[in-house]
DNA sequence: GCGGAAAATTTGATCGATCAAATTTGTGCG
DNA sequence: CGCACAAATTTGATCGATCAAATTTTCCGC
């Protein structure tokens, strides 16, 4: 037998289309031993609604797309990886497909948005990354779909900006803040910055994070000199790192794993240099190597024992997809006015909406650099004869 | 106005909707005229035809499917990331959409491909990574549901097997061999492998390549102790380099950068044990810290100036995509018969089929391990003045 | 046992496209 | 001119589900 289609098990069950119908999509309106009969029927029988029967019908695809970034640096892009398996998962639990597709700027994403919804019938999409004044997100409310972005809104002048649609972010500050006060708490105190060049909010934000902690901590007149920036590769790191050195700092915090990773190296570097003692340039603070955190806890820290500072990227997605899934199920047409002070109305007790914008708090992975030495880890390495010659 | 459908734009133009249905998937059958006054009402009114309809009846939904593994490694699993930007490309550029979906095993992805046949109607399937005597693939070939492997079949004692469905795989073995051609002509001659632990197919032929390559050079003697194998991690990598240096060589191929990594990290550390002039246990070796090549060409290979094996990731999902369309648009009707000998029958010029079974040669990326000098990479460091503090 | 409202079930129309067959238009030629 | 036949176009049915409304069944109190 092929694929059973409602009309085939009506017909065997001697029930109406509507009712097997009914039984899958509002089952208190059929009564209860029928409901048992019918539910036992589908089950036998393997039944499982077309998708797109249903969505020709009810204009609902159940259908959520995301552009795939060119893969950057591919050392950061991690997080991008991670949070594209937890929001492949989300969605899936929520019921929902996802849908990738590329795109060579903003501008074709926009033109792709247009394609996907008339074509496909997308329901909503998931945004990574915001730019200051978003032209994805306006284009996206006007025209009334639903979305959801991992990022916060920018201004155009690199500031947190107001917005009406829901989104989800890791407060980076919060991340180097976090991360400043593991270095103090490790007895240093001239902690620099090492960010990147490229003017965007991300870096700034996670720049102000440092400047705030020093400040706290008593070291705001300090800081001048200590905050540097370049290119955001490992090259650029080691450079960088050399500089902040110069400058007296004992410790840094870098705003990504590939500066941490350069820094790291030209640290090891430097102490070396400076001979066996090497108090020389103010190198080898309280907390040795570690001394230097990165940000994104990539594979790559995990496996090189540096300090980062983690993205809760799975969360991120998780809430992503509670938040769409809630506008799209209508919890929006509700929730449209802002949550303050709603408390007249009574509603019988719906599951307390998830909040539209939400910004999650990293945390710093403490790691002990890799020693390197010759005992073999958990399971030691053996010689293997050869195996199967040619 | 709300979206065109084929009616809407029907009534409005004076003509049938089959007429415009025929001038979108049939131009030959209607006359040119006619044709161009439809095409030009088409692109005026942006009409785009309902994929969810276009499916219902044809059963067809220009849509595949693939699972996104378990992230593993994250340092390895780099690959994995640039084939499936790749992927989602070229399936995009083919007229295909990619739906992406998780399984928790082998077992639960059967059951998904079920459900995404049975509910979203799925036309084909991408597989990532095949397993000996791999329980998808036959289940597949018995469902008669086309798919594509990146990976080749393997039988269960761990060698390459025939096998009907299309595959694209890249030629490990002539990677590792590459490799140490590469390092034999740096003047190395003791050169070791490096290789994991868990005993797949993909890691025996990557050490076949090794041995024969040995072989070739005449030194098939010398190989014995030369072959070890670690757990896949920079730990192990490290352990590892430490065994083989232990035995003589001089330089070593990895079967992944995570132990290459390790491998390097090790030499480093030796060599500056070993005092300035580090002849000592035979390190230094002709070609100095390059003699260790990675595979996969990961972005920490490139940040860190590691040589390595590059798979051609990108160029495997295009032909992927490439096949499994051509399978799809009923290629295989004909191409059922092996492609051996088929002279006969005389096809009006068909666009030369893509090879169902290939097998591409990766290529070895050299580079100079990272210098770390002072000296500013192509943008120095700059000092830049505390931002907006608070 | 009966009227009437509520509950349960069924029927016909519809979403937007393509297929298969029917119909109309156009062309060549004796 | 008219016939046969090909080309171009149109019509009706269909894919598999849900919606809205019509119909039948059940239940209750009097």
């Amino acid at each position: 037998m092929s694929r059973p289609t409602l009309a085939s098990l009506a017909s065997e069950l001697v029930v109406s289309r509507q009712t097997i119908s009914n039984v899958l999509n509002a089952p208190h309106k059929v009564k209860p031993a029928t409901r048992a009969r019918v539910q036992a029927a589908i089950a036998a029988a393997g039944y499982r609604p077309s998708a797109a029967a249903r969505q020709l019908r009810t204009q609902r695809s159940m259908n959520l797309g995301m552009r795939l970034l060119p893969a950057t640096d591919g050392i950061n892009g991690a997080v991008l990886d991670r949070f594209l398996h937890a929001l492949t998962e989300a969605a899936q639990s929520a019921g929902y497909r996802l849908t990738l597709f590329c795109a060579d700027s903003d501008g074709d994403e926009i033109r792709q948005y247009e394609e996907l919804l008339d074509v496909a019938g997308l329901d909503g999409f998931i945004l990574t990354s915001s730019t200051p004044d978003d032209a994805r997100t306006l284009w996206l409310q006007e025209r009334g779909t639903p979305f959801a972005v991992f990022g916060r809104p920018w201004d155009a002048a690199g500031h947190p900006a107001a917005a009406a649609h829901p989104w989800v972010d890791v407060d980076g500050a919060a991340g180097t803040t976090a991360a400043v006060e593991m270095l103090l708490a490790q007895g240093h105190s001239r902690i620099g910055f090492l960010g990147w060049f490229t003017g965007d909010p991300v870096g700034a934000d996670r720049r102000r994070g440092w400047e705030r902690a020093m400040a706290t901590a008593g070291y705001g007149e300090d800081v001048r000199g200590l905050g540097v920036e370049a290119q955001d590769t490992v090259a650029g790191g080691a450079s960088g790192a050399a500089l902040l050195v110069s400058r007296g700092a004992t410790a840094m915090v870098c705003s990504s794993d590939s500066l941490a990773l350069g820094a790291m190296e030209k640290l090891r570097e430097l102490r070396a240099g400076s001979s066996v003692s090497g108090q020389a340039a103010g190198l080898n603070g309280p907390g040795g190597l570690s001394a230097v955190v990165g940000f994104d806890n990539t594979p790559v820290a995990a496996a090189l024992g540096l300090s980062s500072v983690a993205q809760p990227a799975e969360e991120a997605a998780r809430h992503i997809i509670r938040v769409l899934a809630y506008e799209l199920a209508g919890g929006g047409s509700l929730a449209a006015t802002d949550a303050v002070g709603v408390d007249a109305g009574a509603a019988p007790a719906a599951p307390a909406p998830p909040e539209r914008q939400l910004l999650l708090a990293p945390h710093v992975v403490e790691r002990i650099p890799l020693p390197l030495a010759a005992t073999g880890s958990s399971q030691g390495p053996t010689a293997a004869p050869s195996m199967q010659p040619r």
